[in-house]
DNA sequence: GCGACAG
DNA sequence: ATCTTGTCGC
């Protein structure tokens, strides 16, 4: 691909461009993070927690002005209710590149889940984690930074940089159609979708997970076509947003 | 060859 | 992701 600005060929990120960024992160070179990334990936857990999953702690931003908006929301599955929406802002450093998303975004997350107040038995971030051309996603990134190993499940409505193929298209029941994606003979995903609709979205794990149990739990979120705790924070969130910039 | 691009 | 108007369908 080439970057239409400086005129260079690159593969995911323009050199040129993101120089002058280089220095916001805690690398020396982009060389450097791709090896980060290679080298974090194979630690990812996918086994499944001991206990059983219930309170999901969804974590999302949004940017608006250079300011990043990120929210926190709990929610219960069993009983079907979200709670405890909570927002920080926080200044935006690095913008976004495609495949390097966690140096915009993961120390906002990072210092969400620190200030959360209760303990989820899972989280739940709008990112890609296994599904990644470096299998290397900041869902999994976050879930490896975590100070205890909590699930975390990353969820998108694309798939990142063609970063797998969608086989195996099936029902999974009478409302929804799943697939699995698969990247160099790797299963790094799911792509899940209700029926009556053109797209799905995609499920990757993120850390202390399985791609099985992550598909389950999602599934059970769609009430729309976006999981409901997703989807209900960004509500709380737009409303705050538009609150303060009326200001 | 062209376009591909989490948020 | 953001910016942004109307419009269609339940």
């Amino acid at each position: 691909m080439k970057c239409k600005k400086h005129n260079l060929s690159y593969k995911y990120v323009c050199p040129e461009c993101f120089q002058p960024y280089l220095k916001e992160t805690a690398f020396s070179s982009l060389e450097e993070i791709r090896e980060y990334q290679r080298l974090s990936s194979k630690r990812i857990k996918t086994t499944n927690p001991k206990s059983k999953i219930n309170l999901i702690a969804c974590l999302k931003i949004k940017y608006y002005n250079n300011v990043a908006y990120a929210g926190t929301i709990f929610y219960d599955i069993k009983n079907q209710k979200a709670k405890n929406f909570k927002i920080r802002k926080y200044k935006q450093t690095i913008p976004y590149f495609p495949t390097l998303l966690f140096l915009r975004d993961l120390e906002i997350y990072l210092n969400l889940a620190e200030q959360i107040k209760f303990n989820p038995d899972c989280y739940l971030l709008n990112a890609s984690g296994q599904l990644h051309p470096f299998l290397f996603g900041v869902a999994s990134d976050f879930g490896l930074k975590l100070k205890e190993e909590i699930p975390v499940i990353g969820v998108t409505k694309k798939n990142l940089y063609k970063s797998g193929k969608l086989i195996n298209l099936k029902e999974l029941n009478e409302f929804k159609i799943v697939g699995d994606i698969e990247f160099k003979n790797h299963l790094v995903g799911k792509y899940l979708s209700i029926k009556n609709l053109e797209k799905g979205i995609y499920i990757s794990v993120g850390n202390n997970i399985s791609l099985n149990l992550a598909i389950k739990i999602i599934s059970n979120l769609l009430k729309y076509k976006i999981p409901e705790p997703i989807r209900l924070l960004n509500i709380e969130l737009n409303k705050t947003i538009k609150n303060e910039i009326e200001r």
